[in-house]
RNA sequence: GCUGGCGUGGCGCAGUCCGGUAGCGCAAGCGAUUUGUAAUCGCUAGGUCGUCGGUUCGAAUCCGACCGCCAGCUCCA
């Protein structure tokens, strides 16, 4: 990490005297080891170990401990010696990098999640198949084992020895500025003559490395500014050892195995047809079925939880979005104005003005707070065109949007109920222990810092009650208010941000929202934006990845394929069938003249939960033979108990299949 | 929007570097096979090689612009 934290000492060594004041390791089995005056971490520690925790400090090996304090060996299963050893990583990169293209110049490479990245500004553009290369360089440092070794030196010095490194020149100048003094100490790192800026701390040696790979090569702004260069960024991962990294490329693997886009072609679920442009979905018959299944339940819980269901338009005139306040920050994003008998209308980018016009319909009284108004509202976004990725990310989309208007005693109840509905909601598809995130006021904000201050109190009052646990995201807010965004993860553990639940005080002024008190004076209600699953198209790929296509029972678009074995099954495949649909189930028979292998395989590769092979032996006993999606054969089940059992999965939700 | 890569029948790909008017597998249609749990066999049809323009005797192939897709960056009410 560069000069993100205040520089780690090496030398603040206080005079000890005392033996009972030496630094005292600590050891993983609980021991405690005394360090000799002078003596750095490293010889003291037991071997394996990458970094050290002096005094809940991350240092290197070679940290110099004073007197009392206390020392913790990290090792590299510890995450922040996970880091170290990425971070590491990254300099061997950028060394690599630099020994095979000497006019590189090399910007900034931390250690991220699951790996690390180094930017360059390269004289031509890299490859794929110059990874490789790369990698052998970094082989070749690896193994001469060069020791890492960290200095401080002055600014005047630093600049002098990154004389042509302009990007870690511009650190160190702004390093300056921001300490507001000059003669600041610059900490470098260096192995082999070769030298970064940094505050480490860093592997002892180049050899203790372990197992890494380059991953992808992309480019990115310095800085992240879309004003500054764009660098070139070199992505790789690294893991203390070869099965560790072998893990995780399998990790890899199996995210993409679960992309929603191919599973959604291979389940045809949906697709993109370029026709329409970017980011717009057309769903398919099997998506259409999977799609109406979300819609009733997610309609039918906020029925159940009080909510309203209201319907507006797509479009709507210049001055609502002007009133709203969404033009003036979103412009860019919005589909452009159609313009129609001197008024211009624009295609909606959000229901919320729509549904405090359904409230400003009448005059309003405190009895009909709360009011839940709630709509599967259809928006369009112009996303810009590098956003778009499959229903992730779509320029058209069905949010499961409400609003709920209420008084303002009223909030920290309502803020309850709704953190309740996303919990029940959430855990029907397996999603559970969320991370939570309260985000505050952003810079481009509407609305007081008064009604800022009572909305985020309202969030944290209701969070606290809740008892769940979250973490302040500064500025991250809605500009209209802040909000509180539910995290989950998947089924292999990556975080996906679906809920979202905002605060504002601000539209219901906008609009001049009103309701008459028992007092009968006129008061201004509040209100609170929601969407618990996101969007219908976000969620469903969502799910896809989440669930890789093999759906719960009640959410599958086909539940039962019937193979019947020869033409002369298909009468008894088809009393079959009735009986089925009868029990609420959707069913398809192939009839096509195949072989059952060939039949049976189709039914595998569009996941549908149960094959039942119909023959001769079925059609003499009454009972079916069950294949599940997995594979799993189970021939002579009672027919009556496959029907009992799989409605019964089916109509709890259940995220269990049955076993036969 | 930016950087890089890619665009060849419905899908997945070869051919592009070194210009000489397209090929494979799956899917589809037809026929034979009537089949017992992940691909039966044969035949047929289907492509102005993303679009437009340029270079050339000749362009899928070389050049340019645009459109679309992919990765990352930036953004995300």
């Amino acid at each position: 990490m560069l000069h993100t934290q205040e520089v780690v000492g090496s030398n603040p060594a206080a005079p000890t005297n005392y033996h009972s004041h030496m630094p005292r390791l600590a050891l993983p089995d609980a021991s405690t080891v005394e360090l000799a005056e002078g003596e750095p971490v490293g010889s003291a520690l037991p071997p394996g170990n990458v970094a050290a925790r002096v005094d809940g400090e991350l240092v290197d090996l070679s940290f110099v401990p004073g007197a009392d304090a206390k020392v913790e060996p990290v090792s590299p299963a510890d995450p922040d010696g996970l880091h170290v050893l990425r971070h590491s990583a990254a300099h061997v990169l950028a060394q690599a990098v630099c020994k095979l293209i000497p006019e590189a110049r090399y910007a900034i490479g931390p250690p991220i999640e699951d790996g690390f990245y180094y930017d360059f500004e390269l004289p031509e553009a890299l490859t794929p198949d110059d990874m490789p290369r790369i990698e052998d360089a970094m082989r070749e440092i690896v193994a001469s084992d060069q020791p890492f070794s960290r200095t401080e030196l002055g600014r005047d010095e630093a600049l002098e020895l990154f004389a042509g490194q302009p990007f870690k020149r511009e650190i160190v100048e702004q390093l300056d500025e921001a300490e507001g003094a000059a003669g600041e100490r610059v900490v470098v790192y260096r192995n082999d003559g070769w030298a970064d800026l940094c505050l480490g701390p860093h592997l002892p040696s180049t050899g203790r490395l372990g197992a890494f790979k380059l991953l992808s090569v992309a480019g990115a702004y310095w800085r992240g500014d879309e004003s500054r260069p764009m660098l070139t960024r070199i992505y790789g991962t690294a893991w203390p050892s070869q099965e560790e990294l072998d893990d995780y490329l399998h990790r890899l693997e199996e995210a993409e195995r679960r992309d929603h886009r191919r599973l959604g072609r291979q389940l045809d679920l949906f697709s993109f047809p370029p026709e329409l442009g970017t980011g717009l979905a057309v769903w398919h018959q099997r998506g259409g079925i999977f799609r109406k299944q979300l819609e009733d339940y997610v309609r039918n819980i906020h029925l159940e939880r009080g909510y309203e269901i209201v319907q507006s338009p797509h479009i709507a005139r210049g001055k609502l979005w002007e009133t709203s306040g969404h033009l003036a920050k979103f412009r860019e994003l919005m589909y452009p104005a159609m313009e129609d008998e001197g008024t211009e209308y624009f295609v909606k980018p959000m229901n919320c003005p729509f549904h405090v016009l359904v409230y400003k319909s009448k005059t309003r009284s405190y009895r009909d707070l709360p009011m839940r108004l709630s709509e599967l509202g259809t928006v369009y976004r112009h996303e810009r065109a590098g956003v778009v990725h499959g229903l992730l990310r779509a320029r058209g989309f069905t949010q499961d949007d409400s609003h709920i208007i209420c008084r303002e005693d009223q909030l920290v109840e309502e803020l309850l109920g709704v953190f309740d509905l996303t919990l029940e909601i959430q855990r029907t598809f397996g999603f559970a222990d969320p991370v939570v995130a309260l985000s505050t006021k952003p810079g481009e904000a509407i609305g007081d810092e008064a009604m800022w201050a009572r909305a985020i109190d309202a969030l944290r009052s209701a969070l606290d009650r809740s008892g769940l646990t979250y973490e302040v995201a500064e500025g991250e807010g809605a500009f209209y208010g802040p909000k509180v965004d539910f995290h989950f993860r998947d089924a292999i553990g990556r975080l996906w941000q679906l809920t979202t639940i905002q605060c504002d005080f601000a539209l219901p002024e906008r609009f001049e929202m009103e309701y008459t008190g028992e007092d009968n004076e006129r008061h201004r209600p509040v209100m609170v934006h929601r969407a618990i699953l996101g969007s219908l198209e976000r969620f469903s790929g969502v799910l896809i990845e989440h669930y890789a296509g093999d759906f719960p029972l009640w959410l599958a678009p086909e539940q039962v394929r019937l193979v019947p074995v020869a033409d002369r099954h298909f009468e008894h495949a088809q009393g079959l069938a009735v009986r089925l649909r009868d029990a609420g189930l959707r069913v398809g028979i192939d009839k096509s003249k195949e072989t059952v292998g060939k039949k049976v395989r189709e039914a595998q590769v569009m996941k549908i939960p149960y094959t039942l092979v119909v023959g001769d032996k079925e059609a003499e006993s009454g009972d079916v033979s069950v294949r599940d999606r997995d594979g799993n054969e189970t021939r002579g089940v009672s027919f009556d108990e496959f029907v009992r059992r799989v409605s019964d999965e089916a109509s709890t939700r259940s995220l269990e299949s049955s076993s036969f």
